[in-house]
DNA sequence: ACGAAGCCCTGCAAGC
DNA sequence: TGCTTGCAGGGCTTCG
């Protein structure tokens, strides 16, 4: 499930094979997507040089000479360079082939993942448009979330996890960021004051920091590997431990459903 | 305008 | 052991 630390690690990885070179072609094996990839998307992208890899949120801009190549991986998808003689396996739905003899290998089980082409401006197409600011940013800050949330009623991990307000912040990072910075995932947004919305935005720009960071780690292993980070799990303080003991005051976890997500928190340590 | 629920899909794990 | 069921989640879409 890519949150926005491996979208970010993956266009790190991905962007120095691919940025200068040339399309030779593209091969879409299936197109049933989240929407259908355009079927003349060979011919769209024949013969075009890739001018940069970019991010907005969980999509990942390929730049072209004209217009831009849009994608998500969804909540399963993921893309790495492979050697063209490498015969595709099941899910890898596209091949993107480039003038160095490589392949950028889309693959995405549950095909949530979408592959688009924009022509123009592709911070102005529908997708992007209406997307908040990016975490890690200074637009992202406490006055900002505060503002936003000043006549919501609604959950403050639900405000959290709403592209509109921000972007990139998945249900994982949401529950981390609120248990570090002591907020109830389930309190209004319009209860909570400034001070405390500081602490969760510092707390949710660290969580993103350390995960990119750990996951920079693994850069070297997106050529010829499967590309999964391995640094969750032992750094997660409460996301699947919903049951077990508080890491700070041992009380148990709780865990309910919010917008059918799964939630977790502590009654003793987050209000 | 806002908030909540529904839906798309496959893989995996738990339960019978 | 082999089936069925439920859950996981990003985020757009629909409904209230």
């Amino acid at each position: 499930m890519p949150e926005l630390p491996e979208v970010e690690t993956t266009v790190r990885g991905i962007a120095p094979h691919v940025s200068g070179h040339t399309i030779t072609d593209a091969v879409v094996r299936n197109s049933a997507l989240r929407w259908p990839v355009p079927a003349t998307l060979p011919v769209i992208l024949r013969q075009r040089r890739v001018r940069a890899v970019t991010r907005r949120g969980k999509y990942i801009l390929f730049g072209l000479d004209t217009g831009t190549l849009l994608m998500h991986l969804g909540m399963s998808g993921s893309i790495r360079m492979v050697p063209s003689e490498l015969a595709p396996g099941l899910h890898d739905h596209v091949d993107i082939l480039f003038d160095n003899g490589q392949v950028l290998r889309f693959n995405d089980p549950r095909r949530f993942g979408a592959l688009l082409w924009v022509e123009g401006d592709p911070l102005h197409h529908e997708l992007l448009t209406h997307l908040g600011p990016e975490p890690l940013t200074g637009d992202f800050n406490g006055d900002y979330i505060f503002g936003v949330a000043r006549h919501r009623k609604t959950p403050v991990k639900s405000l959290l996890m709403n592209s509109q307000v921000v972007v990139g912040v998945g249900n994982i990072y949401a529950n981390e960021a609120l248990f570090a910075s002591g907020i109830h995932p389930l309190r209004k947004a319009n209860r909570i004051a400034l001070a405390r919305y500081d602490m969760l935005v510092s707390a949710v720009k660290a969580v993103l920091e350390s995960a990119i960071a750990q996951g920079g780690t693994t850069l070297r292993d997106f050529i010829g590997s499967d590309g999964r980070p391995g640094y969750f799990r032992q750094s997660l303080k409460v996301y699947g431990r919903g049951g077990e003991a508080c890491v700070r005051c041992r009380t148990l976890l709780r865990e309910v459903r919010l917008s059918n997500r799964s939630t977790v928190y502590c009654i003793q340590c987050q209000r």
